[in-house]
DNA sequence: GCCCAGGTGAAGC
DNA sequence: GCTTCACATGGG
């Protein structure tokens, strides 16, 4: 196939919005109704139409394989959603979140990315993210006169830096966590080899590493490895347990770990974005009703 | 000023 | 094993 600057993917059940902005991926932006990021080296802005998602990128391109991965345009979505649980909370994420899908991003990338989010709103770690591009990160290309745009910098990169220089990107504390885990990442640990592992074995890779708890390897086997039984739990997919779950009655994290392997069937991983897409979509409207009063 | 954010690691029971 | 706390920074 000829290389092009444009491509057109069919969909249905994609909701582009929703999928960029549910917290799995920190570059995407949305400018007059296109959703413009960065995926590896590629400059990419999507549009979403009635048939599917329009591409455009900012160099030719032969194979488009790479974003129809990491846009898991062939995910069976129907298929998936009927694996949840039959219950109301699911009820109501599925019939509020229509379209949401997970990504398959880059390991290295994602891993950062979450090493940087722990305790951090959604908003600040897009902010961070953005400013180590800027300043570590590769120019590529962008279509003509467009602003100047960078890749995620490399484990090499940041590798190389002092810890004062990652905490003037303000990432606080995280800084040291990052800084090492770069340092180990630089040093010859083989992110892709997490591929061929088991869950559990992959899993203690990761949390090997500093800045990794459960949570932030859960969120990289997901998004990254599409291991889809892994179920980070946050402060709003514990709110999304505890409320719709377990009402009145204070459950244990480690209890709602059993939990979730136990009910949400073998796409549990998808789920959990469900139920997580969910309440902060509830909640933007609760704030929305009360400053309506 | 206050509380909270896609948490983790270390210290103290 | 568990619970508590410090850790930067900015949004609401």
């Amino acid at each position: 196939m000829n290389p092009s600057r444009t491509r057109t993917f069919r969909a249905q059940d994609y909701d582009l919005g929703a999928t960029l902005d549910s917290g799995q991926a920190f570059r995407w932006v949305l400018r007059d109704h296109q959703w413009t990021g960065v995926i590896a080296t590629h400059w990419v802005s999507l549009l979403q139409t009635p048939d599917g998602i329009e591409a455009e990128t900012g160099a030719p391109v032969e194979d488009w394989t790479w974003l129809e991965h990491y846009l898991q345009i062939g995910a069976d979505l129907p298929k998936i959603v009927r694996t949840f649980p039959d219950d109301e909370p699911m009820r109501q994420a599925v019939a509020a979140c229509r379209g949401l899908r997970l990504l398959r991003q880059d390991p290295w990338e994602c891993l950062a990315s979450f090493i940087l989010s722990s305790s951090k709103q959604i908003v600040q770690i897009r902010q961070i993210v953005g400013v180590i591009c800027e300043r570590y990160g590769e120019s590529i290309a962008v279509p003509g006169g467009g602003t100047p745009s960078f890749a995620f910098p490399t484990a090499q990169r940041l590798a190389q830096l002092s810890e004062a220089e990652l905490r003037a990107c303000k990432m606080g504390f995280r800084a040291p966590y990052l800084l090492e885990t770069a340092r180990i990442v630089a040093a010859g640990m083989d992110l892709e080899a997490l591929h061929g592992k088991t869950v559990g074995e992959a899993r203690q890779s990761l949390m090997a590493l500093p800045g990794v708890g459960r949570k932030v390897a859960d969120c990289v086997l997901l998004f990254a490895y599409g291991f889809q039984q892994a179920f980070p739990v946050d402060v709003w997919v514990m709110k999304a347990l505890q409320q719709l779950y377990f009402p009145r009655r204070r459950v244990k994290l480690k209890r709602l770990h059993r939990f979730a392997e136990s009910h949400f069937g073998p796409y549990s991983g998808y789920a959990q974005q469900y139920l997580f897409h969910f309440m902060r979509l509830r909640d933007k409207r609760g704030l929305a009703e009360e400053s309506k009063k």
